[in-house]
DNA sequence: CTTCAAGTAACATTTATAGTTACATGAAAC
DNA sequence: GTTTCATGTAACTATAAATGTTACTTGAAG
């Protein structure tokens, strides 16, 4: 697909498309080709792309809400609360990755088959109704 | 101790300070007074305050720093994803919350004076050096 | 009745993110 | 080869959220 095709699919720019896939081709996860019948592949598996990988590939955008103000203040107390939410960010971060880690493009797609054919199934058997 | 006075101690504006002590107040974890000898006073011991009482008191802002783009997206791949992310979110949000219901402001203070200590003991040690 | 301090609405500033424009690079079609 | 199409990228603009500021009101103490 191209950028622009897959901009009106998300609703965005072309170039905001590039800037966001610019990561995943720099890791190897997707490939472009320039000019007539250019655009973007998944160069790998389904199963071999991690929704971690995907974060890293994207530059791993801090997933944690808040942060310390300042972390060099001179302040004791500031010191003894960035001590407690700094552990906690650091647990909050391991279970993050724990489970982007586990989730593969694939499971993704699988999810997506399961409700299509729901949602399928769900018409047939009402298509008599009503 | 009054907002101006808490505002120059965290480097910010007074109006700011009292904005922020509104959901305190309400919450009974503080008192204010206004006028002559006025201010704010802890309302409680520190022991009976935990960080989670002063995050929830704060308006419980959200502590995850992604959110799904639409919620109410008829795209199935979107669903998909929203699935496993919102159930990550939910893990890291009771994380979140299981440390800072365990620490109080007692314990907060505690640290502090462990590392006054440390710091006191440590100029006495070398107060004869160089 | 003057002074001090909180309460609060309205406005301004700042910052980060997203979106846009413009142009360069390169590959295929004609 | 030159036109067309698509990515690559820098520079700029717009938007939204958080923070800071101003101005004014309420109420309590001296």
């Amino acid at each position: 697909m191209t950028s622009a095709e897959l901009a009106l699919c998300m609703d965005t720019n072309p170039v905001v498309v590039r800037r966001t896939m610019a990561g995943l081709r720099d890791n190897g996860f997707v490939q472009s080709e320039k000019g007539h019948g250019g655009g973007w592949v998944i160069a790998r598996p389904l199963a071999e792309i991690s929704l971690l990988d995907i974060h890293e590939s994207l530059g791993e955008p801090d997933v944690i809400g808040f942060s310390n103000k300042d972390e060099m203040s001179g302040c004791l107390i500031e010191q003894a609360v960035n001590r407690e939410l700094d552990a906690t960010m650091e647990e909050m971060r391991d279970v993050f990755k724990a489970r982007m880690r586990t989730i593969t493009l694939a499971d993704i797609w699988e999810s997506v088959r399961e409700r299509f054919s729901a949602f399928h199934n769900y018409k047939k058997d009402h298509s008599d109704e009503a």
